[in-house]
DNA sequence: CGGATGATTGTTGCT
DNA sequence: AGCAACAATCATCCG
């Protein structure tokens, strides 16, 4: 058995999924402060070369593989918004198995995660004030 | 023409 | 303990 077992996500799935929005009128007011980034991969926001990167969520995997099925089955869809609502709406119906089974690949990556950031950390311990010039090296 | 945003949920990090 | 920002992706829209 896992210690870090995601400790079996049936509670969380058992959770009050009812309250759907029913919300027709909906003026998009959501907070911008998730969708603040620019462009990431573009941008950089003074992050140290060694700060990881947060990984990806379950809903991710899940949108990975729900993308491919879903331009299939929808080849009229081709942007990722709209299936980022259908597969969020599909995401709540998934069974508690499939969710187990993308939350085990995110909590593995989760783990490799806190590896990083302890390497990170560690790293800035030790080397922060020393040159970081590993490009060159 | 090009940059920027929007949407999905989860997860981590910092205060 | 809780909030805030960010993780991919890409079509679409405004300037």
């Amino acid at each position: 058995m896992k210690t870090r077992s995601r400790s079996t996500q049936e509670s969380s799935a058992h959770k009050s999924l009812s309250h759907i929005s029913h919300s027709n009128s909906k003026p998009k007011k959501k907070n911008k402060k998730q969708a603040q980034h620019k462009s990431p991969l573009k941008v950089k926001v003074k992050d140290d070369p060694h700060k990881p990167k947060k990984p990806p969520t379950a809903f991710f995997f899940y949108l990975e593989d729900f993308r491919k099925t879903f331009q299939q089955e929808n080849p009229t869809v081709k942007s990722m918004r709209q299936i980022g609502k259908a597969c969020g709406d599909k995401w709540k119906t998934l069974s508690f198995e499939e969710k187990v089974a993308y939350y085990d690949i995110a909590t593995e990556k989760r783990a490799k995660f806190e590896r990083a950031m302890a390497e990170y950390v560690k790293r800035k311990e030790n080397g922060e004030l020393s040159d970081e010039s590993e490009d060159e090296l």
